[in-house]
DNA sequence: TATGAATGAGCATTCATTCAT
DNA sequence: CATGAATGAATGCTCATTCAT
């Protein structure tokens, strides 16, 4: 029933992820879902956390493998990229809910999931590796949203190019976030003149 | 009355922004939006060109007042943060109709905002920086895309930090895809073992 | 504009003969329409006296042309598909009218067009018919109303069938009426077994 | 909640017969309507497949009971006289939606029912007679087509009139076509005359 | 004389939810 | 455990009409 959510939401959009279209794909009634689920809401929350955990499981353990910063980055761009683009469905359904769902008030809730908390991780990683001297000077929490933005960005890449040489692209990604970070002599003078 | 639309889903997203809002915050009555604009989806078209309009208008010159392509990237950069971080309302609207709009069969008509189409420009100045020696060699399109992305997160970033400094924001994001596109020798090898 | 609103009528439909789509034909705007007839409903009665009085000055003269009665009729029903076959237009917009206009309390008001009132005359020369001897003994009233139902049915007719032969059908209908009213000897005894 | 839709449709007319109008009357609301009927075409549709059926049950017998082309003429129109009058509102409701419905394109889709399809019948029942030598020789297309719109007035007529003697008016109607369409000596020559 | 602007009422339809079974 | 029935709220939209100009 999760699934069919978010196949849903993948495939209809958010507007049209409605109980019944939902209901209609699972081939249960509408009552069902609500039976299960106690709002709709609820459904959506389940969406995301399933999805969530399955990419952590996939992702984590593939960064843990790696020991040195640098490596950990790769480790971090690659897994995510790769996982992304074996599940797109399911990247696309968690990003039409959080570009939608809101609370009650009225703000992103779910800025959990590309917003600050899960941003942690990452600028964690990148002060590690500033500490060890791999990584230039750089403000971690730029860097890291920037590098969360273009990973992010991978699914509706993915989508609008089904045929992307994925390989390609995440080396590309991974190149270009390498001389971002690393630490090198022929750029100081820039990285300096700019401070 | 397309500024409250503006208002209307830059505050209370896109599912929400219904006529019925809209008009109640420009105080008028829902039957005369529908007298200026022949459907909800003209009033969309019409938000995505006045607030498209107004960044081209501010950020074009600032971009050709540049010559040399690593000065007109950085240009580039500055500019759209600049103007996203003085225009946060516009800019979250925009976000909310292109991420959210679907034409009849189903996808992202809008894509052309965010997607591909708006890409070239920033394709062909990294283009040019390779041709003239300025940039290393990377593909301009992946680069293109992680560049765009991470400018169109900015709205989002500011939202959640009203005070984030953005004059920082935006020379760590610079100095960042300083470090990614110029040519330099120390990085090379971590390009070359990649290949 | 009393043409254009036929047209509309006619072309469109009764709902679809909003003031915005007669006066988008007339290419005027809806508020002059609004200027000239105090409302939609005015606007229709006029459409409904312009096209009768069209069609009482076309069919008036040509039944008066004639003395008999079996003669008259004859005119009645030929004057009549003449007038309809090419007027088909107007005659369209009539019966728009005539079947959806209600009054403020809910029943048919233009009945009188199709209705008693307008059945007078034909009733009057049926029965002068009868009172010369060139009829036959029947109701006047209901044949009366069976030779308006088949007028009024021609429009229909020539809608779904454009290229009828008009001569052919009104003299099959001018025959048919004939065998039905005028006396003749062999049918009486069906007549008088069945009162 | 068909029959309330058959009442609406009958007492206050096609335009009236809006969804709202009709849950009124069923004591219902809007919505359980639409969870019945997918649409409000599909109710009426339904309508007329209702309406339609009970007819046809009433009255398909009744012809079948006899075996000559002149007895099954006159049962055709005592049965269909004598149902409409027992049936007004149905037939009422049959009327409204069949001259006002309109598909897609703009022009009457029910014609069916009132038009040639359902024509057809009738006119082979005529040219049986005339095969074996019970009716004159008439064009059996033009015929049927006076005799239905005869019928279809009756319940107008009804409308108009409650306190008309229907076995009157019935037998006045038998008896007008029996004398159009039997053959007889006294009339030929009018018949021929006119050819 | 003619029209742009504006609106309240009404339309068919979709939706998440509740309730009885 | 599962679902059919039912509904109030909300949606985009059309309409005839009014009013100021």
């Amino acid at each position: 029933m999760i699934g069919c959510a978010i196949e849903t939401l993948a495939t209809e959009g958010y507007a049209q992820a409605s109980l019944a279209h939902i209901a209609q794909r699972a081939e249960v009634s509408k009552s069902s879902i609500n039976y299960y689920f106690s709002s709709k809401e609820e459904l959506l929350k389940q969406v995301v956390i399933e999805v969530y955990n399955g990419a952590a499981a996939y992702i984590g353990p593939r960064i843990s493998a790696q020991s040195g910063a640098s490596e950990r980055l790769r480790a971090y761009i690659e897994a995510h990229v790769e996982y992304i683009s074996q599940h797109l469905t399911e990247m696309m359904a968690l990003a039409e809910i959080g570009l939608n769902a809101r609370t009650a008030d009225g703000k992103p809730p779910l800025a959990s999931l590309t917003g600050e908390p899960a941003l942690d991780p990452l600028i964690r990683l990148l002060r590690v590796g500033q500490e060890a001297g791999e990584f230039r000077d750089f403000d971690a929490r730029v860097v890291a949203i920037t590098i969360r933005r273009a990973i992010d960005g991978t699914s509706r890449l993915l989508i609008g190019n089904p045929d992307l040489d994925v390989g390609h692209y995440t080396r590309e990604l991974v190149t270009l976030f390498d001389f971002a970070t690393l630490k090198g002599t022929t750029h100081d003078h820039l990285h300096l003149s700019r401070k």
